[in-house]
RNA sequence: GCGAUCGUAGCUCAACCGGUUAGAGCACUGGCUUGUGAUGCCAGGGGUUGCGGGUUCAAGUCCCGUCGAUCGCCCCA
């Protein structure tokens, strides 16, 4: 271990190779499921100023305080590392004017950042899948939402393991009913609750349903459901968005206990959740957020969305397997090198008869060496560049496949654009397989 | 912020109740065999056992501290 060397800082990762591929097939299938979908990509900063992400977040002085990466610039200005994506492109909404694009339909992806103590599927720098719809009051805009997560989830070949946990939390006049109740109820009860949960009935009491303490349960599992204080209004906007899931095929559970802290969510709450990651299951998680952009200034703004982590999903899927390296050529020596890297050239870029080939060079170590590193990157054919026997000559080819040929493709493009292109460059013979170059054509 | 467990070559790990030159596989380098070859053979480089202190005749092994990792609590926008 070097000892000079900084360490990399505590909850930031670096992904090589399989984690690092599966990152990837994550945000691809993403990338894909949201256009179809008609969301468009949006880029905000990683950076803004700490008002952004401290008014979003309203009085939570927690989360604001001790779990954001703020800091001063050189010109004195509070700035914070994005914690989340949504306050950052409703502050765009509000800047650029993006209203007269009502309702916006934005996809966004990219890495955030939260001051927090790593653990499993938790880190300091990760990474979130994000899509939002600003501007739409109508639950069909809640619905859309959540069958395009469903259909993310099901592409990625992880629908089996993860069970979407549905709620309403009314619109404000039903949470604050709600509210009042549970803080009724929790009251009556304070002596029996546990330490942590005395301290969220002042703080945060919503948050004492979803407590993990044993303690807590039974008075968490009897209190008020907010079905009973539920406006008809409310209500509506409820069965509509489960109606419309119904029609689109997208399954649901309803969760009477899931919760949001901040005051600004309303209606439709929701996290797709899994078993299989520990303690922090959850997977993809949003809701309605109609009070966040008067929040930040703006006019009354009705708004949903979703984020989902990145590292979690790809800790789900299964391998994904990267196309195959096709053709490896192998320079003999040094010398042969420079025919090699001609033709390697010619590999990746011709696109005349289809996609370009995907290829490598292996070119240290012995002929025997590099052999079998070809071999072993799981490469399906190797290309031997060797040095011409008798005088004259420019050099000797031989094409070897390295696998079972109907393993991968009866064609053989390959053979066929190398001899297509050595027709056109070389003149050559063909003796016993291989293909020996004897003049350049000009 | 709190708790538990862990920290040995580049990587994955081994080393009986503390005991003498800390081992292996993979990877890397060189060579042999092969002479167109799939997990063949030989050799080599590389560790003050995370770091600092302590106990002991003796510490990778025990104790304290520190840093880091993992899992959990809190929090979860």
């Amino acid at each position: 271990m070097a000892k000079n060397t900084p360490q990399a800082i505590r909850g930031t990762q670096d992904m090589l190779g399989e984690t690092a591929e599966r990152f990837q097939h994550v945000v691809e299938v993403f990338d894909r499921v949201r256009r179809l979908y008609g969301f468009g990509r949006v880029e905000v900063p990683v950076f803004e100023a700490t008002a952004v992400f401290a008014r979003s977040l309203g009085e939570t002085t927690d989360v604001v305080s001790k779990e954001m990466y703020s800091f001063e610039d050189r010109g004195g200005d509070s700035l914070t590392l994005r914690p989340e994506f949504t306050a950052g492109i409703a502050r765009a909404y509000l800047t650029n004017g993006w209203q007269q694009h009502a309702p916006l339909k934005v996809a966004t992806h990219g890495p955030l950042f939260r001051y927090e103590r790593p653990q499993k599927g938790r880190f300091r720098q990760f990474h979130q899948l994000d899509a939002e719809i600003i501007g739409a009051a109508e639950p069909a805009a809640d619905v859309e939402l959540l069958v395009m997560a469903d259909q993310l989830l099901k592409e990625l070949g992880i629908a089996d393991g993860v069970t979407l946990q549905l709620n309403t939390l009314g619109d404000s006049a039903t949470r604050e009913a709600w509210r009042a109740a549970l803080v009724k109820h929790f009251e009556a009860h304070r002596g029996e609750l546990s330490d942590d949960s005395q301290e969220r009935l002042a703080r945060n009491p919503l948050r004492i349903l979803d407590s993990k303490d044993r303690q807590d349960r039974p008075i968490a599992d009897a209190a008020p459901s907010i079905d009973d204080v539920m406006s008809d209004e409310a209500a509506a906007f409820f069965a509509q968005v489960t109606t419309g899931l119904d029609a689109a095929g997208a399954k649901w559970e309803r969760n009477a206990r899931l919760v949001r802290g901040l005051d600004y969510y309303r209606h439709t709450a929701f996290e797709f959740v899994t078993d299989r990651l520990g303690t922090q299951g959850t997977v993809l998680g949003g809701g309605r957020y109609d009070g966040l952009i008067e929040a930040l200034g703006g006019p009354e703004t009705p708004a949903v969305g979703w984020a989902a982590g990145i590292e979690r999903l790809a800790m789900l899927i299964g391998v994904p397997r990267p196309d195959p390296v096709e053709l490896v050529l192998i320079p003999q020596d040094s010398e042969m090198q420079t025919l090699a890297t001609e033709i390697l050239a010619h590999f990746r870029s011709d696109q005349s008869d289809g996609d370009a080939i995907i290829a490598d060079m292996a070119f240290s170590g012995s002929p025997k060496k590099r052999y079998d590193k070809a071999r072993k990157s799981g490469a399906l054919r190797v290309l031997n560049v060797e040095q011409p026997v008798g005088a004259g000559g420019i050099g000797n080819l031989r094409i070897r496949d390295l696998k079972p040929v109907d393993e991968y493709d009866e064609q053989d493009v390959v053979r066929k654009r190398l001899r297509t292109f050595l027709s056109a460059k070389f003149e050559f013979v063909m003796n016993d397989r291989v293909f020996e170059l004897k003049a350049r054509k000009s």
